[in-house]
DNA sequence: AGTATACGAAACCGAGGAGTATCGGAAATG
DNA sequence: CATTTCCGATACTCCTCGGTTTCGTATACT
């Protein structure tokens, strides 16, 4: 994305005058998510955002083009924090496996997403650079994550064999996200435990849905 | 709604001049729905309704005080194309009933509510009476019915006794905001007819989930 | 006819916000 | 120390859009 100032000496760019402070980059897009979770896009100014992060409007125009650009880069930036394919939890069961992705801490941050999801979710129609950050920063971890547990508890025999594993996998993040954003009710570990027991094990064909409250 | 002028004879109005041309009321509200499903709330001006119903601009601030009482109207005003929960499907099967809810002619209109409430959803939170006129015209309706038929079938003993019939009767239409807003797929029978079979029936601990094509 | 209002069209007003420019000061290079 | 660029702050331009008003015409009641 970022382009490169000309120069025969590409590993040390050497430029003039105060270097840019990497730091404000971060505080930036923090404050973007910050107030684009609250106010939405239309509602969300750069003044707002460069109160917010303590930083000037010039200071934020220095690095994006336009407010667009900005928040398709917040949103995009969000990925990072999920947890990696590569070291899912492997608990033998697939409640197990599901319950231990329900950390209470994360929860607030997880409604935060969704959000964001609601404040850009109007523009994702004209703006397809964005619908593509907004899937695969906000959406895509969770579903990935779903579908490889599901698939894994399928190949075990956990699970029905005839089990659509791709709409399971986007039941969780769809209830969540109708819950936060349609009927703006609060989700709380309570809400996904009884999610996961109530409907995700059952459409799966789980043989014995077990009581409420995990380890 | 309505402030009825000061008049002895409350049956006869009988105001002088030209009266108000009440076909003009629907055209508005309708032209506010399409351009509010392609554009947003924010992306929607209030001459692109009046364009796209043909009528002027005072003709529409005539008629509502500001943008807002507008949309919340127009909102309103779908409620009622539904199905009254007086005469429901009554086919003798849970899925008999739920199949015969999905009726091609009627997917582009739920696909439209859907974009309206995508186009409104960063305004929700600010605005309570708009959250509550999309919670009573988009979501209730549907909700409401599959509860009905979920209790019904609960009932029959076709369904499992400690099915939680609430977040089943919210589990399609979670799927189908889902599927419309984030994931911006097509909401077509074939994707309808598989939520039934194979996430709200097993979910529900139907016995013998049927195979698709329904009658 | 006379009057009062509704209608579509278009001009108009004012607020607010995106984006730019300027300023004094700070931090780097040479 | 000179130069150059970054920083936060602030003033400024330009344009869009919500909302109002005006105008010529149409349609009702008396």
């Amino acid at each position: 994305m970022t382009v490169e100032a000309p120069s025969p000496d590409a590993v040390a760019p050497a430029r003039l005058g105060r270097p840019r402070d990497a730091s404000r980059d971060a505080d930036i897009l923090e404050a973007t998510l910050e107030v684009l979770a609250e106010h939405g896009y239309d509602g969300m100014t750069i003044d707002m955002v460069a109160a917010h992060a303590g930083a000037g409007k010039a200071t934020v125009y220095r690095r994006w083009p336009s407010k667009a650009d900005l928040v398709i880069d917040a949103v995009a930036c969000m990925k990072m924090r999920d947890i990696d394919l590569e070291n899912l939890p492997d608990t033998g069961s697939l409640r197990g496996d599901l319950v231990a992705l329900v950390r209470a801490p994360e929860l607030p941050e997880a409604e935060r997403k969704m959000r964001v999801m609601g404040g850009v979710i109007s523009l994702m129609s004209r703006e397809p650079e964005l619908a593509q950050a907004v899937y695969s920063a906000i959406l895509a971890p969770r579903i990935t994550i779903n579908r490889a547990l599901l698939q894994r508890a399928k190949e075990r025999g956990e699970i029905r064999q005839d089990a659509d594993v791709d709409k399971l996998a986007a039941l969780a993040p769809a209830m969540t996200a109708f819950r936060t954003l349609a009927e703006r009710k609060p989700v709380d570990r309570a809400f996904l435990l009884s999610l996961i027991d109530d409907v995700v094990l059952p459409a799966a064909g789980v043989a014995t849905p077990t009581v409420h409250d995990g380890p």
